[in-house]
DNA sequence: GTCTATACTCGGATAGAC
DNA sequence: GTCTATCCGAGTATAGAC
């Protein structure tokens, strides 16, 4: 749990900042000047809040890896149908998950920004912290496609392309802008992505 | 076509050098110095060859994208089996651009740091270049599609959630290594990926 | 074509006044 | 908690000798 001390409000906002400018330039391309300058104060005031820019880089993942910790617990624990299963199941989820993605863009090019660099800016391993989720995510794909409730696929390599196509979309908009010739971010290119990868994946799924 | 003057070696090693730096860290996080430094020649003699670090890097993109072009025209137009329709051709054109993705990691996360930046490094817009490939395979899949050939499944987003599966494993490796716990690069690696993406994508396509 | 030297800018970080 | 002032290093780019 980080610390919370008197005015916590300062730190927030430089965390909320600092999250959009990781996401939208990465780490290097990020300087102090440029979350400072969104915050409203000077880059020298940051560092009374933070002791150095990577420390304020490790504070954004900390907290996008708890949001994201959350969401996973509320999707995939709470409700439910108990008789939900195979197919069905899979497609509640998946969707869930894509519209929360489209929704925290700034999640997705974090992820993606750290994925593609070599780690060097994080104190711990981003794929190791999410192992856990991962193989989960093997676990129940195991069974169903062994109760024959899914097709039968290689779980692990199915999870890496789901990923790989799903935040894909998400963290690309520039490249896809260019790409289409259209806005891919507006709400109906939105719902048509997600109505997209549904029916893709039932293709791929269902026996 | 480029420019081809005197001593055209060290021009091609400055290329060579660069992008393998910039497909590594970036733009942001490639400096002069490290590209000199794998040339074995002073920061200062890369200018002579290039007017500034966009230069080259925008000169990087340029034989990217005209060796990208010239395996594309080999795979598409070339030999082929004038019979072979539907998934099989389909199957082959795939495993063709898997493997030569695998074998050209520089150019896939040159690409993908390019995507997920805005373009202003870049003197055009890459999408906007990829276009043309882009709309001749929708053309294609509307085709086989209508045919009843394949399965019928939006073309546009059902490539671009193909470029995101094939291009993610190979660009992420980094973060695959956490996610599994082993070398997602290795021989034996790479060729159950291959299958795997095989299978996924004739489980959703074949009728 | 390559080098050294240098100019200039920017980024991260610290000291100390208010 | 925020500011100004300052230090230091790294980065891009240029000038000019060899």
């Amino acid at each position: 749990m980080a610390y919370e001390g008197g005015t916590g409000s300062t730190r927030a906002a430089i965390l909320k900042e600092a999250r959009r400018c990781f996401a939208e330039r990465g780490y290097e391309g990020t300087s102090l000047n440029d979350i400072a300058a969104g915050v409203g104060i000077r880059r020298a005031s940051l560092l009374h809040h933070f002791p150095s820019k990577s420390a304020i880089y490790q504070a954004v993942f900390e907290q996008a890896l708890a949001d994201w910790g959350e969401r996973i617990s509320k999707s995939v624990d709470e409700p439910a149908d108990p008789e939900e299963e195979g197919w069905t199941h899979v497609d509640r989820v998946l969707t869930e998950a894509v519209r929360w993605f489209a929704e925290n863009r700034d999640f997705v090019r974090l992820v993606r920004h750290e994925s593609l660099a070599d780690g060097s800016h994080l104190g711990f391993d981003l794929g190791e912290a999410l192992r856990p989720y991962f193989q989960r995510a093997v676990n129940y794909f195991e069974r169903e496609m062994g109760a024959g409730r899914l097709r039968k696929l290689d779980p692990e390599q199915l999870i890496i392309s789901g990923y790989g196509a799903v935040l894909t979309y998400f963290s690309d908009e520039h490249f896809l802008r260019g790409l289409l010739g259209r806005d891919p971010m507006d709400e109906k290119a939105i719902e048509s992505r997600i109505q997209a990868i549904r029916e893709f994946f039932r293709a791929a799924l269902e026996p």
